[in-house]
RNA sequence: CGGGGCAUAGCUCAGCUUGGUAGAGCGCUCGCUUUGGGAGCGAGAGGUCGUCAGUUCAAAUCUGGCUGCCCCGACCA
């Protein structure tokens, strides 16, 4: 490619409002633009590098037998209805009627219609196990896209997903795909961990995400310092430290006028607040069908823990939580900052296992300025669920090992699910076995954000003059700039580099030496080749990679080789 | 959805406080010069100042509504 044909400019100064560095680098390199909020257009550049990104993701998921397919952009609303996500999702989703008003989605996601493909191809078991996938994009109306390409409304994944008889055929297929996406982001170059997350709007029973670790993630990680144990904040768990046993005590009235915290009512009490129970109120949306309800829930966690709302959310199969409103707080009974759990009714307890195992905790008294002592679940009150709901923290024992967990901030650049029966038995799809015995089909789904990996590979491979990237995804290989002296040369040069299948953006424009090493550096091409009467004079073709400072003189009939060469041993390190 | 900010030329911004002929740098066009790290000189093109309304003799400037974009939070791949 010439650069003088390209339809872009590179900017001198990134737009206004484009704050994280990668993307502003991508905004001024030429390789995307946005539309939009979180809506871009992928300019040539761009679009090469993820077209590298693709075909790496095709070449890894064929070897695991995968077919490549194509589903919809666009989906009528009734297979969502079916699934019931139509329902459970709320503004994410992208809907609009057709012109005889039936109902449409734009696709989020393609469980759906992967289940519905699969109910009316498979009826035998000796069609499993399978494996589908495509590239496609995805239209999720974030509530607030955010910087740059790594947030994004529309962008575009690879989605697999696996269809198999039971949960040994899924679990064999589910830890290829996450041996296989590690490979896959090896060959993009970009530096991954995998932790256990939510399954959040997808459902399902195990998890993994692929997160890639920046300060700029908008995940929260724990990870064990020691072992191999890591987790999304919203899920991971902890050795809660033990409280000493003592026996069971009366419970006892106490003044504690001002002390609606737990840091004021323990410092007051002069107990640890290990010692207390932490009363917190959030309204749960629940829905049943097509049925959307509002309900109060009262979760208490020890003293010394936070609730992690992602926990209560999912121990109680809640759509949505949020903070109660002290008037909500106050219609059950109860008294902010003196809440208690005994002697309210009608209202949903739930309660984190170490704060159920605490013996003789300060509890409010659901009057003002008074709390209770010696506080027992089982004896004083009963909780409808017990469970974890406790948020594991930085400094927090692993669970594993015990050992400390650390936080990190990450982005997610993918996940997997094992999504069992969730779709295939509300959407009917199933297949007989051997005995002539109907079953639903156990689906998995995996999607890694190809768009986001893009936005991530900047933000991890660049520097202060611009970006750097790794040969593997590249949007050419080699950056050709030809200088005065040097046009006839470069010209001849430029078509044997493409005749042996090396991919060089040529820089044949009329510009100064200082323009095209700044637009060479920016743009970011592994290898530069530098042709002018300077390098003639020299010996040939001056040589530098983009992310060294050392140049060479290659002889002109040495180029062609002495690149290959180079860009194999690249291809190489990537590899590695 | 809460809180905050911004909207003037392709890009980055000034002008607004105190209303009165719309500016700079970069980029773009033409000419000459220059040619190894974002060149010089000269001549040009380019903006209904986001939008709608209000106040006023007069609005980029003051007021209100709307829209868009960005940031923080809630939320999320």
């Amino acid at each position: 490619m010439r650069m003088s044909q390209l339809m872009n400019q590179t900017l001198r100064e990134a737009p206004a409002g484009a704050e994280v560095e990668g993307y502003r680098l991508l905004l001024r390199a030429g390789f995307v633009r946005q539309q939009a909020a979180g809506i871009f257009s992928y300019l040539h550049l761009g679009y090469r590098t993820l077209q590298k990104l693709e075909a790496i993701m095709r070449q890894e998921i064929d070897a695991l037998g995968g077919q490549e397919m194509l589903m919809p952009l666009v989906h009528p609303a009734t297979v969502w209805q079916e699934s019931k996500r139509w329902y459970e999702i709320d503004d994410e989703m992208g809907r609009f009627q057709d012109k005889n008003g039936r109902d449409m989605v734009l696709a989020l996601s393609h469980e759906e219609i992967v289940t519905d493909l699969a109910r009316r191809e498979i009826q035998s078991y000796r069609q499993l196990p399978r494996l589908v996938y495509h590239i496609q994009l995805k239209w999720r109306d974030d509530p607030r896209p955010r910087a740059g390409l790594i947030r994004a409304r529309e962008f575009t994944m690879l989605d697999s997903y696996t269809l198999d008889a039971d949960d040994a055929g899924l679990d064999k297929q589910y830890w290829a795909h996450y041996e296989a996406y590690f490979r896959i982001y090896g060959r993009c170059a970009l530096p991954v961990i995998a932790v256990e997350s939510d399954v959040g709007m997808m459902g399902g029973t195990l998890a993994h995400e692929y997160m890639y670790l920046t300060p700029i993630g908008e995940d929260t990680l724990l990870l064990c310092t020691v072992c191999e144990y890591k987790a999304n904040r919203q899920i991971a768990t902890c050795r809660k430290t033990a409280v000493p046993d003592e026996p069971i005590l009366p419970v006892e009235k106490v003044a504690t006028p001002e002390a609606k915290t737990i840091e004021a009512l323990a410092q007051f009490l002069g107990v640890p607040k290990s010692k207390t129970a932490k009363a917190v109120f959030m309204t749960a949306t629940v829905k049943e069908g097509q049925a959307k309800s509002e309900k109060l829930i009262f979760a208490i966690v020890r003293g010394d823990m936070e609730l992690n709302e992602t926990k209560l959310a999912n121990a109680i199969r809640a759509q949505a939580l949020r903070p109660s409103t002290e008037d909500e707080i106050r219609a059950v009974g109860a008294v902010p900052g003196y809440a208690s759990p005994i002697g309210l009714g009608g209202i949903m307890v739930v309660v984190d296992d170490a704060a159920a195992a605490a013996p003789n905790l300060v509890a409010g008294a659901n009057e003002a300025g008074y709390h209770l002592k010696n506080v027992n679940h089982g004896r004083d009150y009963t909780a409808d669920i017990i469970t974890d709901i406790a948020a594991a923290a930085a400094g927090d024992a692993c669970p594993h090992c015990g050992e400390r967990l650390t936080a990190v901030r990450g982005v997610e650049v993918g996940n997997i699910f094992k999504l069992g029966a969730r779709y295939t038995e509300t959407m009917g799809a199933t297949y007989l076995d051997e005995s002539g015995v109907s079953h639903p089909i156990i689906m998995g789904s995996y999607g890694l954000g190809v768009t986001r990996v893009l936005a991530c590979l900047a933000e991890h491979h660049h520097d202060d003059q611009g970006l750097v990237w790794p040969i593997s995804v590249a949007p050419y290989q080699v950056h050709l700039v030809m200088l005065r002296g040097g046009e006839e040369t470069a010209v001849t040069l430029y078509h044997q580099l493409q005749q042996v299948g090396i991919e060089v953006l040529y820089d044949d424009r009329d510009e100064s030496p200082g323009v095209k090493f700044n637009d060479a550096d920016l743009i970011g091409l592994p290898i530069r080749l530098t042709i002018s009467s300077r390098s003639l004079q020299n010996g040939g073709v001056e040589c530098k990679l983009r992310r060294a400072a050392g140049r060479t003189i290659i002889p002109l009939v040495d180029t062609i080789p002495q690149v290959q060469a180079m860009i194999a041993g690249l291809m190489e390190e990537v590899i590695e």
